[in-house]
DNA sequence: GACAAAAAAGCACGGTCGTGCGATTAACGT
DNA sequence: ACGTTAATCGCACGACCGTGCTTTTTTGTC
């Protein structure tokens, strides 16, 4: 019962790492046995199919994601401050993961790949669009945005900017792309205020 | 000579295509091959490596882009409007390959996959956002935009948004992130002006 | 039209892929 | 402690991977 729950969730963090390295279909069986030390079969018992796998691994990111980015900024005060803080949770996050974060990663990969994990892939998507919606709309509702703001224009310009950092910290490998960031946002706030 | 040159063109058309909407590193021989109609030993000679071919690829789309992209835009009039128009090139550019825009695909594919080939997706990303500052500059000559204007930070938060466009565009399949994109970058101008 | 050179194909190789199945080992309930 | 069930392994399969080598076909020149 318990053991292989806790295998499980061995093999979920390793393949994140993988993921978000060497993105989701590369994240092959053998590979990621090898990784962490079972046999091929071992390991695919547990998914029954790389579809699941994958799947899996991306459940898993998202759970992280809830608990280490979500649920700590909603403990912050609402409005421009926790804009401030959400940035600043999500590039510790994109910074934990060997590759950044999975979510740019994997939702690149997959935009031609049609099939279950794309359809997943689109929902964390759109979850994640909404949420920062929702962020938007109640730093209008304690008056830090003014009472007309677009809150998908928000949404869009701010992922926009977190796709931007990745890009440009990643590849680029740019020193200062944590500045360009802020200032970014810093003048996307100013034309809510 | 002339019949060998013929078939390298049109195999990198293919591929590239093929790289668009499935990255390069599954731009594999053998389905490049059989989509060109050709032997796997037949398309292989005329690059000696797998590598050969993606760096053969991301050429082809350089070429493809200047031709496409960034000579038409210098026929545009300094400052503002012409980046208005390297903006909806670029769009038309993206909307062309079946899977987007290649340099964005490539680009996230290859972060964390050290070689030839991501050197050179490397350069040819440093030399885009040279391009970018160059065209902030030229607004600046051209009393578009303040003359103590940070070129780089245009360049960052432009390639920003082309980079939110794309994963809403083609993960996302949002019907208005054409005008999302339109009221970024309406925004970012003002704040320059 | 003959001939050299270029282009393409055929075939084989060692590896790895995802996935099944039977055997084996480890963990758990009683 | 034993028996049952869960977890893991060993092995095999057909398919495809990138890459060489040899042969055949096509091309361009005189």
């Amino acid at each position: 019962m318990t053991k292989g729950d806790d295998t499980k969730q061995y093999i979920l963090a390793a393949g994140l790492g993988m993921a978000s390295e060497l993105g989701l279909e590369d994240v092959t069986i053998g590979a990621l046995a090898k990784r962490t030390g079972m046999s091929k079969s071992g390991l695919f018992a547990h998914f029954q199919s790389k579809e699941n796998l994958q799947i899996a691994i991306m459940e898993h990111a998202a759970e992280l994601f809830k608990q280490t980015v979500i649920m700590p900024v909603l403990q912050i005060t609402a409005g421009i401050s926790r804009i401030n803080a959400l940035l600043n949770n999500w590039i510790s996050w994109g910074s934990k993961l060997p590759g950044g974060c999975i979510f740019v990663v994997a939702g690149n990969e997959f935009t031609e790949r049609p099939g279950k994990v794309r359809d997943f892939l689109l929902n964390q998507q759109m979850d994640w669009h909404q949420f920062l919606c929702r962020v938007a709309q109640s730093a209008i509702d304690v008056g830090d945005f003014r009472s007309d703001s677009d809150c998908d224009q928000f949404a869009f310009e701010f992922y926009s900017h977190i796709l931007g950092f990745h890009l440009y910290h990643k590849l680029l490998q740019s020193q200062d792309c944590t500045q360009r960031q802020q200032t970014a946002l810093a003048r996307l706030l100013d034309s809510y205020r």
